[in-house]
DNA sequence: ATAGAAACAATAACAATTACTAATTTTATT
DNA sequence: AATAAAATTAGTAATTGTTATTGTTTCTAT
C-alpha cells in the first residue's frame, strides 16, 4: 500500500461527507463536488470513498442492491431504511458495547467493528399510504 | 403481486439453499443449479431469489460491494464476515429481542427486522498471515 | 382437453463500479 | 527555486452484478 499524499480532491470529498447530516451516494457526492471541482472525475471520487473508509474516517452504508451510501458521521450510530421510500434515518440505540462483547465469544476471530441496520415502514410512508 | 405458481426451479433454488450451511452468491447458486437443470437460466436463479427473499423464506446478505450473498437458514443468527478472505461465518449472538426494542424506541417508524453484521479478521486469516 | 396466467430461457439493456493510461500534483531533496 | 520520484488525477473504456424484454413453455383450474 503506498504512502498517503495530500489531494484537495480527496480532502474535499471528506469535508463533503463531513458536513452533510444525511448518507449521500458516490454519484451525489460527484455532482456536488463538480460545483467545486468542475472536472473532478467519477473515478476519484470513487477511490476516494474507498480509501476513506479504509482509514475507517467515513463509513459504508450496505443495503440490498442500489448503489452504496457514504456516512460522514463517525459519532456511535445506527440506521433505519424505510423499506418503502428507501430514505435511511440515524437512530441511536443502546447497548451496543455488550452486543461487541456478545459477539466477541461467539465470532471465530477479533471482532473489529459492526454494521446494524433496521428495516421497516417509516412514519411518512405510513401516513402518505396507509395500508 | 400475482398469485404464485409452483415451479421446479424455484424449488431447486429453495432446497439449495436450505441445504447449504455457506452462503451462496446467485451466481454460484445458477452455476450449482446447472448440473441438475442444465438450461436453467440466471434470470429465473435472480427473480427466485429475490422472489423467496420478499417472502421471508431466505436471507439476503448485503455487506460491500460485490455480489449479494444469500442465507436459507431461517433461525435468528448473525454474521461475521472476515475483512481479509470476506468468508461469512454464521454466529449466534444473545440479546437481539432486546435490540429491535431500544430501536423501535428510536425509530422514526414501525421496525420490522434488522440485519447485523460484525467485522474483523477470522482465525484463519489471522493464523496464515500474522499481521 | 383447453384457456389463461405464471414462469421460463435466452439475451439485451442497464447502472454501479473498477481498471487503464497519459498527464498533473505533491513531496522530498537539492 | 529546480528536480526527480511517487501518488493522484481526469477521462475513458471495460467489467460486473442485476434487471427488463420477448417469445415460448409449464401450471392449474375449469
Amino acid at each position: 500500500m503506498p504512502a498517503l499524499k495530500y489531494s484537495r480532491q480527496r480532502e474535499a470529498v471528506r469535508h463533503f461527507l463531513m458536513t452533510r447530516r444525511d448518507h449521500p451516494t458516490a454519484d451525489t457526492v460527484y455532482t456536488c463536488l463538480r460545483e467545486e471541482f468542475p472536472n473532478i472525475s467519477l473515478g476519484t471520487v470513487y477511490r476516494n470513498l474507498t480509501l476513506l473508509a479504509d482509514l475507517g474516517e467515513i463509513q459504508r452504508i450496505s443495503s440490498d442492491g442500489g448503489a452504496e451510501h457514504f456516512d460522514g458521521d463517525l459519532t456511535p450510530h445506527q440506521h433505519f431504511i424505510c423499506s418503502h421510500c428507501h430514505r435511511i434515518y440515524d437512530i441511536r440505540v443502546d447497548g451496543m458495547d455488550s452486543l461487541l462483547d456478545d459477539a466477541q465469544k461467539a465470532a471465530p476471530g477479533r471482532v473489529e467493528s459492526c454494521r446494524l441496520n433496521f428495516y421497516g415502514v417509516c412514519e411518512q410512508c405510513a401516513s402518505d399510504d396507509p395500508a
